[in-house]
DNA sequence: GTAAGTGCAAAGGCTTTGCGCACGC
DNA sequence: GCGTGCGCAAAGCCTTTGCACTTAC
């Protein structure tokens, strides 16, 4: 494994653009920057509105389109959502998602036993699987205290 | 268990509207009869055609706002997707998904060691845990013969 | 220098909202 | 008859597309 292509980071990000004959631009990288800020799996809006601070000239358009760039090429992952605007998360590695059904949050977690449950046999025939994840559904901390 | 009343069918259905008070109009039964003809999951547009055929007046609005309803109030479950229009799927048993990549096509499958995977305890703790699903993702038999 | 990327503007979809009329209970 | 639900229309978002200008390589 090389550590510098797989974990996220400006250097990995500088690699991973090369690989795929994309320029460095600086909007991008500072997309990526925030990214890497981020464990909340932001939309593009969230992302423009902070990106913004910093490069104030910068058009929604860009960061939509960089967004979808990198989803595209696996440079970051889209999480899965009820029909709300599109969510984007840094970590591409294996790893598994609480989501909260009131407030929407989505927390990250890993779990190596998640990571190995057995594929059924007759879906592994059929079908070439390419990534496992499970989704935990609940109520987070702070809206369980609300109620 | 009533399974009267939590396998899906038309009778089942009309116990739920009276539970949640919900008036068991034409066109509601209509729209709920033409989910327990469709297994792919079909987002409100898609509702709206088939449905069309038997109720020409229906208008799209009654078709997107009855799924809503339904949605929430437990009726028909809503499926995970990437920033498409809402899909929703009327079963609402615990059940898995497969996602195929190219088509977006989602597969349901019921596999009882799933059901069973244990929460992670500092999870447990944290949260209410109300829904457990895995989603595998991949590409599904047509499409990996197109390539 | 060249191709790719950005910003701006406009259009296209999907979803939501408001309101008067109709209809199930 | 009462209140919920329907249909229609309009508005609001989010997303996509096209094009001229700019910039990284």
């Amino acid at each position: 494994m090389n550590k510098e292509k797989n974990s996220p980071s400006v250097d990995s990000f500088k690699v991973k653009c090369k690989e795929h004959r994309l320029k460095t631009t600086p909007q991008r990288l500072a997309i990526y920057k925030e990214l890497l800020r981020s464990d909340d799996h932001p939309h593009a809006d969230i992302v423009f509105k902070k990106v913004r601070k910093i490069f104030p000239h910068i058009s929604f358009d860009t960061i939509n389109r960089t967004l979808l760039t990198f989803a595209e090429l696996g440079i970051v992952a889209m999480v899965e959502g009820y029909g709300e605007p599109k969510r984007f998360d840094i970590k591409t590695d294996q790893h598994h998602h609480f989501r909260c059904i009131k407030c929407k949050d989505i927390v990250d977690f890993y779990h190596t036993s998640y990571d190995n449950i057995k594929v059924p046999e007759n879906l592994q025939r059929q079908y070439t699987i390419l990534a496992k994840r499970v989704v935990l559904e609940g109520i987070c901390d702070k809206c369980g205290k609300k109620s």
